[in-house]
RNA sequence: GGGUUCGUAGCUCAGCCAGGUAGAGCGUCUGGCUCUUAACCAGAUCGAAAGAGGUUAAAAUGUCGUGGGUCCGAAUCCCACCGAACCCGCCA
């Protein structure tokens, strides 16, 4: 493979690239490549987590880059709320144990009267993060459309096979319990669940399954069964598809070209793609697999488990442009991930943007290429025309600021005046920069991680967070001498509201003042300075070290400084 | 049992999925500076002094897990092996 100009796909990234062997298998299968579908299942039994959202942001940039190669495209984002609620997620109320297997759709939304249902809730915040990150979509909800008939085609062509698909489930995965029933999961009309009844007969003329609600086991639990007998018509929508067999209804219902998935799947993936291909007769839809994102400790992120990583989660302290670098950068590998992540991909898409506007050079062709790909992904490929308004501060330093002043009880909007101040003392902004809203909305969401978290390096280090009213551990010593510096403190900033202190120099020498106030202190009472440094550290910041303490204390304000102080002595 | 991914500097990792100069941060070593706070030191520090501490600039650091293959050229593609992690195993 040669990556010279003339043999790029697209924007030259592996986007692209699937694009393309998406349109010419379409067209060695001479179908019609007029608005090529991509799917996205979203799961609604539980919190969506960042692998769905990737699931989902994936499937629309194989859409853009269909567009981009001039095919009308478009994702399809499809809820599995027809789904049964199989286990409470961690976090959840107790009550919903007492709709375990039923559909989500059916079961009342846990987080208040928000949303019709349970399922509904989860949908909506996959969504949410979705149309934040600026994806379009067409929405489809399971439960809409087992009722309206949409599959009801499907599902008879797969039930009237049944025999022939349990032999090739059985034969391919080693599942053997669809010898026995049918694909087929009817919602218990006595009970209202799924999966405890099982479908016995199908009877084709009526289009109708015979079940009997007799249990089954979900998980490593057997759920006993309410022991009803009935019948359920396949386009009633009281009932659905095995996911061993659904997506395959599905694909050919809605026409779908491609679905990415994650590992977890593939055998139910490779399943349903010979289902597709034999027994619906319409090929099946080209897929890429991905890696499961794994937290920081190598554990599958999960809905179920307490360590879920929600796009609600990763946008509260980086922006949506982080969260598409983060998908969009690659698809394959392992991806271990964690919200300590964000301060690099934050930093990345500035450099990429400005590689992008040739503000930094990057001398590798086809490395310059891929990273304007994904550049113009993350944008949509509808990329800023041009970038005079943005300015790039590295979020760590915003960190740094954020968590310098965060002890001293002011609203946020105070605090980020503090820091845009401060920025501005570093010529990092100028007075006008206050206008643009992506610059305070970094500074915002910076506010927001410091927080939650203390450190930089230490996503995890809760040790470390302050608890504003805890007293810090002293001596009776230094504490006498840290008080004395309070009331020096308290006298210097009564002082100087009888002069107007506005100038520059002025602040200069106050920091100076304030330096040699606890000098002093130290000195006369035989106590190392550096002690007392490290002691008002303690208490400002909960650090050993810091910034000059002189000029930080000024910043700070002094008498916010001695309310502290004597809160925490 | 079936499958996938990962293995790169002392440490944490990027680069690999479209082959073309081996990279970053931290640490280490060396020199300059000790300077208006981008979380440096304690400022008028300790020491008689060399120096210490800090900062900054540059440098050093590599069998790219092992072995083979393809190629003009391989960290990157292919195969085998070793090590680690993850997913699936009659749930959906």
């Amino acid at each position: 493979m040669s990556s010279s100009p003339e043999n790029i796909i697209g924007k030259g990234t592996w986007i692209d690239k699937i694009a393309y062997t998406l349109v010419e298998r379409e067209k060695k299968l001479g179908r019609s490549t007029y608005n090529i579908k991509v799917e996205s299942g979203l799961g609604a039994s539980g919190i969506p987590h960042i692998g769905s959202m990737g699931d989902a942001v994936r499937a629309y940039g194989i859409s853009l880059a269909l567009q981009n190669l001039g095919y009308a495209s478009e994702l399809i984002a499809f809820s599995d709320d027809l789904d049964g609620l199989r286990k409470v997620p961690t976090g959840l109320p107790k009550w919903l144990e007492n709709h375990i297997c039923k559909p989500v759709s059916t079961i009342p939304d846990p987080f208040g009267d928000c949303h019709d249902s349970y399922g509904q809730h989860m949908s909506r915040l996959l969504l949410e993060g979705l149309d934040l990150a600026g994806v379009k979509y067409t929405f489809k909800s399971g439960t809409q459309t087992y009722r309206s008939g949409i599959l009801t085609e499907q599902t008879h062509t797969i039930l009237s096979k049944s025999k022939l698909i349990g032999d090739k489930i059985a034969e391919s995965t080693g599942q053997q319990k669809y010898l026995k029933f049918l694909p087929y999961f009817p919602i218990c009309e006595n009970c209202n669940r799924l999966y405890v009844a099982n479908s016995i007969d199908y009877l084709e003329n009526e289009k109708a399954v015979t079940y009997s609600c007799t249990g089954n086991t979900i998980g490593k639990k057997l759920i006993q069964g309410c022991g009803h007998t009935g019948q359920v018509k396949i386009q009633s929508g009281n009932g659905k598809l095995a996911w061993k067999v659904e997506f395959a209804a599905r694909w050919q219902a809605f026409d779908i070209k491609f679905e990415a998935f994650g590992k977890d799947i593939m055998d139910s993936v490779k399943i349903n793609d010979w289902i597709c291909d034999e027994i619906l007769k319409f090929s099946h839809p080209l897929h890429a697999k991905y890696e499961m994102f794994l937290d920081k400790g190598g554990k599958k992120i999960s809905k179920s488990a307490g360590n879920v990583l929600t796009p609600q989660m990763w946008l509260k302290y980086g922006t949506p442009e982080s969260l598409l670098l983060l998908l969009y950068k690659r698809i394959s590998g392992t991806r271990h991930v964690g919200i300590d992540d964000i301060p690099a991909l934050m930093d990345e898409y500035d450099l990429f943007e400005d590689i992008f506007f040739g503000r930094i050079k990057e001398p590798n062709d086809s490395k310059r290429l891929k990273i304007n790909g994904v550049y113009e992904y993350i944008n949509h490929i509808r990329p800023p025309v041009d970038d005079s308004s943005s300015i790039h501060i590295p979020y760590r330093i915003l960190i740094q600021q954020a968590n310098l002043f965060k002890n001293q009880n002011q609203g946020s909007d105070q605090l980020l005046n503090i820091i845009f101040d401060r920025l501005k003392k570093y010529r990092l902004v100028k007075e006008e920069d206050i206008k643009k809203k992506d610059l305070i909305n970094k500074i915002k969401l910076a506010i927001n991680w410091v927080g939650d978290f203390n450190d930089l390096n230490e996503g995890e280090g809760e040790g470390n967070v302050i608890r504003a009213n805890e007293k810090v551990e002293m001596t009776s010593i230094q504490k006498d001498v840290v008080s004395k510096i309070g009331n020096e403190l308290t006298n210097l900033a009564s002082n100087l509201e009888n002069k107007s202190k506005d100038s520059k120099t002025q602040d200069d020498d106050l920091a100076q003042e304030v330096q040699t106030i606890i000098f002093n202190n130290a000195k006369n009472n035989n106590l190392q300075p550096k002690e007392i440094f490290k002691l008002l550290y303690k208490i400002l910041i909960n650090s050993e070290k810091g910034p000059r303490l002189g000029n930080y204390i000024v910043d700070l304000g002094i008498s916010n400084v001695v309310k502290v102080i004597e809160k925490r002595t």
